[in-house]
RNA sequence: GUGGCUGUAGCUCAGUGGUAGAGCACUGGAUUGUGGCUCCGGAUGUCGCGGGUUCAAGCCCCGUCAGUCACCCCA
């Protein structure tokens, strides 16, 4: 029989492993508290049209990345591949527009897409993400791109870089493909093979191709920032300056453009540079999608969000320092004493301690070993003159020292450090 | 989805077609109720899985699964 293992690409974390995960998103979790952000726990599986209709129909992400089946009931479902589109759909679905003219929206959670995994990249894979509703910019765009700058510093993720770019409202887009194609039209047989199957569908991707030959094309193109109708040049500026305020490091990329139709003018990404990361630099991405909420059947409102991937920041976040998951560690001396060492656990558990003992059995210096080994910074010993007294002998193991201590002391004792 | 590389103990890895190995980790002990260091001992394998070649396969061949890297794309 084959061995039972987790599905491709869908990995477990376990204890020692979460430690670190819980760093993630504790620290996500207080940094976006400081900034009036609230979460919005949204259901993994969605239908199929919500990610059809903003996502974009012709993206990698729809068109082979989604897992979808049929439910019974003969209605589509899909397993959620982003955020953004799930918390769009319930803050419409919940008409929290006509409460509040501006929403801040956390998320933490899996995501899944169906591709080929890699370092970093996983089918199962977990992102944070924040969603402003109702705020045009472009001043929150600058404070959402400076939030993930210190979210990743505060990991100790320094080495990064800060893209940001605009693809302008409205027509900007059509009269900046319409002048892209022109110019790329003629070397089209030039270009990559991938390239010029993207060529009629997608141009803008032409733009970020790796493959040199199209690199060089891409170079001499004509630029979306010179197309950008006079409101989102405006915007685009005034986000610059805010930015330039903060002091916040950033490049501008006006070949950036991103997987996901939905984003109009400010659209950012930032990369890590750590060797650990691969061909998956990505460590955040994000954008405005002004006409998502009202394609989606919602009012006309603005929004602006990003996503960061939490499983590359796991690859290039600097290691912290350890702590202790127990404060006293019980070891027993002798089989009878078992019974009486549980409710001592049980007295300093209800006083706050964290405590474990080998309940096996064994040596004492097999218990010591597993003391030592617990984390613990304490041994306490219950032997039969400890039972008779109501004390513990209580160890510090790192220096030796040992002191007896009634029962009722030893809580305070072990928890002082 | 395409191509390359790798699968041997829990982990990191040796292993020339002829008896399955090391280090770490785990575990017992070194005389009475005290760990770490040291010393002595012990357990642990479907050699990823399935076929094939051969007297004989961990080793060669084919397939498959998984991991990994690059591409594609993205977080």
């Amino acid at each position: 029989m084959a061995k039972l293992r987790s599905v491709k690409g869908m990995n477990d974390v376990l204890p020692e492993d979460a430690v670190r995960w819980h760093r993630l998103e504790d620290t996500f979790r207080e940094l976006v508290a400081r900034y009036g952000f609230g979460e919005v726990r949204t259901p993994l599986v969605e239908s199929t049209d919500l990610f059809v209709r903003s996502i974009g129909e012709a993206t990698d992400i729809v068109e082979k990345e989604m897992y979808t089946w049929m439910d019974k009931s003969d209605k589509s479902l899909t397993l959620r591949p982003e955020g953004t589109a799930s918390a769009a759909r319930a803050w419409i679905q919940h008409s929290v527009g006509g409460q509040h003219p501006v929403s801040k929206w956390f998320y933490v959670g899996p995501m899944y897409r169906r591709e080929r995994p890699a370092k970093g990249r996983y089918r199962q894979f977990f992102q944070a993400g924040c969603e402003i509703y109702g705020d045009p910019g472009p001043f929150v765009d600058a404070e959402l791109i400076d939030l993930v700058v210190r979210y990743l510093s505060a990991l100790g993720i320094q080495d990064i870089e800060v893209l940001v770019n605009s693809l302008g409202a409205g027509e900007t887009r059509e009269r900046y493909r319409e002048a892209l194609l022109e110019y790329l039209r003629p070397h089209a047989s030039e270009l990559s093979e991938d390239s010029q199957r993207r060529l009629e569908r997608n141009p803008l991707r032409v733009l970020d191709s790796k493959a040199p030959q199209d690199q060089a094309i891409a170079e001499n193109a004509p630029q979306i920032l010179d197309y950008l109708d006079e409101e989102s040049a405006q915007h685009f500026e005034d986000l610059k300056t805010a930015l330039d305020a903060m002091g916040t490091p950033y490049v501008v990329e006006p070949r950036l453009v991103r997987g996901l139709d939905y984003y109009t003018r400010t659209l950012f990404e930032v990369r890590g540079r750590g060797g650990d990361l691969g061909a998956n630099a990505a460590l955040c991405g994000g954008g405005r999608y002004d006409n998502m909420i009202k394609e989606l059947g919602g009012p006309d409102t603005p929004a602006i969000g990003f996503a960061i991937g939490l499983d590359r920041l796991l690859l290039v976040m600097a290691d912290s320092e350890p702590k202790p998951s127990l404060d006293g560690f019980l070891v027993v001396r002798g089989k009878e004493l078992r019974g009486q060492a549980l409710a001592v656990a049980q007295k300093l558990r209800d006083a706050g301690c964290r405590v474990d003992a080998d309940l096996r059995g064994g040596s004492m210096k097999s218990q010591f070993r597993r003391a030592d080994k617990s984390s613990a910074p304490f041994a306490l010993v219950l032997g039969d003159a400890e039972a008779e007294a109501g004390t513990l002998q209580v160890k510090e193991l790192a220096t030796g020292d040992q002191q007896e201590l009634p029962i009722e002391q030893v809580a305070d004792a072990i928890m002082r450090r």
